[in-house]
DNA sequence: TTTTAAATATAGCCGTGGCTATATCGCATG
DNA sequence: CATGCGATATAGCCACGGCTATATTTAAAA
């Protein structure tokens, strides 16, 4: 080898920053998909479902569904329940559906649905356009 | 279809709350194995070149070494160089491992180098070790 | 219609991980 | 050996994401 075939250091912040920038929206992501669901399932979602299914406590629930608001994505009345925005619809179901996927193509690659499942859950934030474009490419031509 | 095929509510807690344990040592994982190669390159770590590869403000790296230094990954006196504890080597090596294999697998896959790189930054936190063995094997039977 | 229970909001605490500004220290240079 | 500069530490700010305890509101029951 003529060269060094580790990333050079000057590369690596950007890495770092990336990883960071995936991080600062995936809770987001997950309240936004969980908040869909609940939606699709019982008409509506209440804080306290929230909570229960996020296995946080209901005073963070409430929290994170306050920055939802902020960031445009749900909408809601004090003391009523919580409902996607038109853009929290939209990346609900773009989450929902990267989630499946990440899910499906661990098990073709000879993961166990449990683990697939778990993993999934924080692997999924990180996974960009590209690479999901990869799994569901690798997927079909698996089938 | 007799069954639902999604899982069941009370199964999500658990994948969350595992998510959230993953995350919790994503950066201290980071650190140790940037240290790591610090100390293998240089001989030494100091805080400015880790901070200036993290991406980060040096007090922002001062702060993180503090936080490696409580949980028994490093050791430092003030105004010197960082070094690794053994149990913070062992980690850096795993964590290096786990790394590799992440990005090869990705572009095993079909994910450009690039990407790859850019992904398993964030990814490989949250790869178990029961994932990372069937991220092993695919790498070994491909060739 | 009153009372009570459940749901939600609010207050206030903590640790993490960013930042800027500034104080302090160590070392090379003059 | 003095001094100045670069590296490190410290102080203090912020947002996020947890928590417990408590106030408030809604809605059901009496
Ligand atoms: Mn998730
Ligand atoms: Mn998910
Ligand atoms: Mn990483
Ligand atoms: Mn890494």
């Amino acid at each position: 080898m003529t060269q060094d075939d580790s990333p050079p250091a000057a590369a690596q912040p950007d890495r770092f920053a990336h990883a960071r920038e995936a991080q600062a929206v995936a809770l987001l992501e997950d309240y936004v998909e969980m908040i869909g669901d609940l939606m699709a399932e019982l008409g509506e979602a209440r804080v306290a479902d929230i909570a229960l299914r996020m296995g946080v406590a209901q005073p963070t629930a409430t929290k994170a569904v306050a920055r939802l608001k902020r960031e445009g994505l749900a909408v809601s009345r004090p003391y009523r329940g919580v409902f996607l925005t038109d853009s929290g619809a939209e990346l609900a179901d773009r989450v929902r559906a990267r989630h499946r996927t990440v899910v499906a193509f661990l098990v073709a690659v000879g993961v166990p649905e449990e683990v697939a499942e778990l993993d999934a859950e924080g692997m999924e934030h990180h996974v960009s356009a590209t690479t999901l474009r990869a799994f569901e490419a690798f997927l079909a031509e698996k089938g």
